[in-house]
DNA sequence: GTCTATATAATGATAGAC
DNA sequence: GTCTATCATTATATAGAC
């Protein structure tokens, strides 16, 4: 273990709190929203330092988001209540602030560039990975319906954000939510 | 009538055309991502045009975008083929290019003080003007549903660009998603 | 390993000529 | 009603000192 005096000049650890950064700003702001200023000063670090270790801002995408880009922890609990895991991360807790590297492809699509990489990866970790663990029939097209519904919910959840505020309304919406979710799943 | 030669100095046909510029580029990139030289040159007027007629940036994706933030065509019709006609929508055609106002909104959606009256209007122009249109009890959930399922597809299909290749896997998502959608209208 | 200083380019906006 | 020219600002990226 290192003391915190030498963290400050740990290049791993530095870069890790660059990553990190990243990844709450590109979800918040988008590619273009975010600067590598403000991110650097969330780091704690110096601007030149992006450049230094990931070469580019884009790298800096690359290195922060794309490897967020993953469901497989979600997949390997018991398919049978996925469903309800899924409604209940969007509607028990809603963590504001907290990194989300769909939210950030999707600020980020408008640049062609920077989000094409990502777009493979989330046909890859997202679409492809559910539909290896679905049985029955039209397991692609079930999966796809899968990730269309989730990814309305994290549209209506995060980026318009309707989510209605009384508790009961809440409460059905996810339970509406957790059920359809599970009869696609299910087939 | 007017001449094509008169109307280079029509005031109204060169805002429209500034409009129209600017839906498409906004939906295209995102508020940051559409500069104004850029719409300027694609509706084939001086830059200095915009802040003429729009006042700033802002002013122009409010004049652009907000306008086009309605369903009331979609609602006008028939209800009992509303899930089929949304379904046909993104499938058959899909139209790459045209101006879509909640791209517009979702790629922007990083921009906070730009995109606040656009959340506010999609909050009235589609869940809550849908909600109206449903018959039978939960109302406002399935209307949140609806919209949250649409978003999605929006998502998959514009955003993630995820679209099965095969024709009848693209046909069998369609009706899927015809059929799921027209249940959550019929209650 | 991290910083300061700077190069270069692009942005939104505006003043004033035509 | 539309244009040219320009301003001030901000962006990413880099060279070189420490």
């Amino acid at each position: 273990m290192e003391s915190a005096k030498s963290r400050r000049r740990d290049s791993e650890a530095t870069a890790a709190a660059i990553v990190t950064a990243a990844a709450q700003l590109f979800s918040q702001r988008g590619y273009d929203g975010a600067s590598t200023r403000e991110i650097a000063d969330r780091a704690g670090v110096n601007v030149a330092l992006i450049s230094r270790y990931f070469g580019s801002k884009k790298g800096l995408f690359e290195a922060s988001v794309l490897p967020m880009l993953s469901i497989k922890s979600l997949l390997s609990q018991d398919m049978a209540t996925f469903g309800a895991r899924i409604a209940g991360y969007y509607f028990d807790g809603l963590p504001e602030k907290a990194a989300d590297p769909i939210l950030a492809v999707i600020r980020s699509s408008g640049n062609e560039a920077v989000t094409a990489k990502a777009r493979d990866r989330l046909r890859q970790q997202f679409i492809d990975a559910i539909a290896e663990k679905l049985r029955g029939p039209e397991a692609k097209t079930r999966a796809a319906m899968i990730i269309m519904t989730v990814s309305g919910v994290d549209l209506m959840v995060r980026v318009l954000r309707v989510v209605p505020e009384h508790e009961d309304e809440r409460a059905a919406l996810r339970d509406r939510l957790a059920r359809d979710i599970q009869a696609l799943v299910d087939g």
